[in-house]
DNA sequence: CCACTGACGAGTG
DNA sequence: GCACTCGCCAGTG
């Protein structure tokens, strides 16, 4: 049964892709990007709703903070996250902090 | 319909 | 830097 997917996710989802190789984009920049300013948490709820395997980047979006955000229990998912970012050559600091200044996705 | 939660963010003290 | 508040909005009970 169709779940009446919101048609927002399709645009979150198409702005995620976008995001290159490398790069980062924060949960507000993408719902700009995607047409829905100060929708950030929908962005994340968005994220939340995706299969682990899916052709949607999800790993390149991070908190404003330059920071994986926490799930509530499952800190594997993060540490997905971060190891495929660091994969494609993001760095972290000693503190798991992204510089945006430098990683940060701009179109 | 109401209350509460949550991969968020900006503002304030 | 930390703790809190408020704005946002879909989902759930």
């Amino acid at each position: 049964m169709i779940m009446a997917v919101p048609n927002s996710y399709q645009l979150i989802y198409a702005t995620v892709l976008q995001i290159p190789r490398g790069r980062v984009a924060t949960y507000g920049q993408v719902a700009v990007l995607a047409g829905l300013p100060r929708q950030a948490r929908l962005v994340g709820y968005a994220m939340h709703a995706l299969p682990e395997r899916s052709s949607v980047p999800w790993h390149r979006v991070v908190n404003a903070q330059g920071r994986i955000s926490p799930r509530g229990s499952a800190d594997d998912a993060c540490r997905t996250q971060r190891q495929r970012l660091e994969r494609e050559g993001v760095r972290f600091t000693a503190r798991s902090v992204i510089d945006l200044q430098r990683y940060q996705w701009q179109p």
